[in-house]
DNA sequence: ATACAAATTCTTGTATACAACTTTATTGAC
DNA sequence: GTCAATAAAGTTGTATACAAGAATTTGTAT
């Protein structure tokens, strides 16, 4: 236990950003989260703060804080450098992994056909994270890393959301696959190449998603 | 105004780290730095709190902040993914960049000719960080603009040192040279491979004046 | 003199009080 | 009835007080 009541209040606030209790332009009232949680203003303010850092919410001065909306555009730039920099990692990996790296990166490959196989979606997600982690470590990159695993938290929702379109976990297993083999053949191009390309796809198909839901803007009216 | 002195400490803080006053591994004392700035704990807290989201201080729960040590592997690490991301906006850039865009580069461009004729470093340093950013808004990819400029921030007096060494400024300047024919041919290949080029020299040379420097760990004695 | 233990001091984390600013509601004029 | 000005309410920013956990010092035993 870390002592520090702002720390789980983070997560905590996070977790109803990312569930959804609190939507997207929504206020954060400092006083009623502090009701809400039976703590002070003072632990809720450090937390917002930390949230505004990772840019889940907007603080706005004198003005209280907001959940970040995210507009398509920028939620396409995000799956964009997102997929540059699993490139670079899984480039990284192909040159530099050692043989514990390779046996790890098979072992979470694994257990995601064994989730494909079964059609566990929330199975699949877990370990589809594992994989894209053990890839990084492969990297042996640290500073790439952190910033790879900082901006894939961030995209953490819309990953989930998209995995449910319809054979898309299967898709996803083919790709991993790809990946997996350039980086066990030591082809470096060949497995940025892959990765590129597996994660462009996830950003398509969210696009995709974002264009068939389309909320007409300013629904509530007044 | 923004009216919240914690925004104003943040970046005196930040002043004092990067000039060199507050040395990494220094202990940060809130109330020390609270009655040097003649405020309370409070905005001396929060400042702190975003230093440390930014990765310019450590914060151990319950012990305190500290200037970030950032050891000579992890500098190397981070320009190596500053090379990758500048490299990433010089193919969008070629790709993407607009007349005016295009102007916008080769001004600053000339403007570094002129500071590197005149051997002016601080002059040149300048209009470097203009020269990138403008090769950054010619990417037209916004999400990617800030995650560079945030690390281009981070790496700022370690630019502004390596510069200092002999030669240096001319040899960046023919670097960008390359750069910028190659942006304005659209060939984004070449600008890329150009740009990482500059980039990874830098960190290069910075590692040089590291190992030239290499001061013997705990030099204070009790 | 050294090592260990207990107690004191110091520092951080949290709560509360107050001040400054924003927003909303009310009142009045047109 | 609409708009503007002004007053009231509510929210954020800052200061201060208190609680709890580290670090340091002091005392004792070996």
């Amino acid at each position: 236990m870390t002592g520090r009541r702002a720390d789980l209040l983070h997560d905590k606030i996070e977790d109803l950003i990312l569930t959804g209790e609190l939507v997207p332009g929504e206020r954060l009232d400092e006083v009623s989260l502090a009701t809400r949680f039976g703590v002070s203003r003072t632990p809720i303010r450090e937390a917002l703060m930390q949230l505004a850092a990772s840019g889940l919410i907007d603080l706005r001065p004198r003005r209280g804080a907001i959940v970040a909306e995210i507009g398509p555009k920028r939620m396409v730039e995000m799956f964009e450098v997102m997929a540059e920099l699993e490139a670079i990692c899984a480039r990284l990996a192909a040159r530099r992994a050692t043989e514990s790296d390779e046996a790890q990166i098979c072992a979470h490959h694994q257990a995601c056909a064994a989730a494909a196989a079964a059609s566990d979606e929330d199975a699949y997600y877990y370990e589809n994270e594992a994989f894209h982690e053990a890839i990084d470590a492969a990297a042996h990159q640290e500073f790439l890393s952190d910033q790879t695993r900082a901006l894939r938290r961030r995209l953490k929702p819309y990953r989930r959301l998209q995995l449910r379109a319809r054979g898309r976990v299967q898709n996803s297993f083919d790709e991993h696959e790809a990946v997996v083999r350039a980086i066990l053949a030591h082809d470096a191009e060949a497995a940025a190449e892959a990765m590129r390309a597996h994660i462009v796809v996830q950003g398509e198909r969210f696009t995709d998603l974002l264009a068939s839901l389309e909320t007409p803007r300013g629904a509530r009216a007044r």
